[in-house]
DNA sequence: GGGCAATGTGTAA
DNA sequence: TACACCTTGCCCA
């Protein structure tokens, strides 16, 4: 369940485990038995997450492990007291140590690369709005000369690192922008808040663990709406309430496939006539 | 037990 | 635009 904001928590994990320990690595399922073997019995020396790509790097060794999870991938954790858990199902990376135990499953990137292929996967990404060397202005050099539409462009790593469709579809709400509208007729100051509220709102992603957009006066409990009617873990405005009422004006969500993935607005709060670019 | 959707990306046409 | 890939979980019979 991969946006940013659980790369960085993956990453966070990785690193107050396992940092400064050696550790045991292998590849139960055995499509990563090459690479497993070449950390195996290594000190793991850091994790990082630049936007969705973790990066995992070993005492003595050049090259650094790369794990993106795709759509399905997941980390699964366990701390050293607990019994180790059988191996079920499909793990392709499995590193354990005195922190404990993490178990890769599904990903759709998880390999060895040269630094130089770590330069150039870096080089690709857009400003992350998780880090703190992240530079929104190089997202603005792109958005505001693209007639690609702002829901297209927030999801493109090149321009913001970390976006998802869930951040995409609330941020998008939160600050009432048509999602068709066009980058470059956007406007700095409407981006400057998108920017600035990614921050915010990843961050506390970060925190928590689930992506929670509503704002404590569009709470639907303390409005009479029944809360929590969505299924990945948080409270939102417009993801997956395709046919709901909105929280603000009670319309009903609308969803559409834009370039191969579902879409989610409100069509009266997000109505092109509510905002001067 | 089958069918399907899912917070993603890359390639080819 | 289509599809290929990775895996799980939920819904339905």
């Amino acid at each position: 369940m991969p946006e940013g904001h659980t790369l960085h928590r993956v990453a966070a994990d990785l690193r107050r485990r396992f940092a400064g320990r050696v550790v045991e690595s292998s590849s139960p399922q055995g499509r990563f038995a090459q690479g497993a073997a070449r950390v195996d019995g290594r000190v793991l020396t850091d994790a990082e997450a630049w936007g969705k790509h973790v990066l995992v790097t070993f005492d003595g060794l050049d090259d650094v492990v790369h794990v993106h999870l795709g759509l399905f991938g997941g980390w699964a954790f366990a701390d050293a007291s607990d019994e180790v858990p059988p191996v079920v199902g499909q793990v392709r990376w499995r590193l354990r140590g005195p922190g404990g135990l993490a178990d890769l499953r599904g990903p759709t990137a998880c390999e060895l690369l040269s630094p130089p292929q770590v330069d150039a996967l870096l080089a690709r990404l857009g400003p992350d709005p998780l880090r703190a060397d992240a530079d929104p202005d190089r997202a603005w050099q792109r958005i505001s000369r693209s007639r690609a539409s702002i829901a297209t462009l927030l999801m493109d790593q090149a321009v913001v690192a970390g976006v998802g469709n869930v951040y995409r579809a609330e941020v998008l709400f939160r600050h009432q922008v048509p999602p068709d509208r066009a980058g470059r007729d956007i406007g700095r100051a409407t981006w400057d808040a998108i920017w600035a509220d990614l921050v915010v709102l990843m961050r506390e992603g970060v925190r928590t663990g689930t992506i929670d957009t509503v704002r404590p006066e569009h709470d639907p409990e303390a409005m009479g709406r029944p809360p929590r009617d969505d299924d990945h873990g948080g409270e939102v405005y417009v993801y997956r309430r395709t046919g709901r009422p909105c929280h603000v004006c009670g319309t009903a969500v609308t969803t559409e496939v834009v370039g191969g993935r579902n879409l989610f607005w409100c069509p009266r709060c997000q109505s092109a006539d509510r905002l001067t670019p």
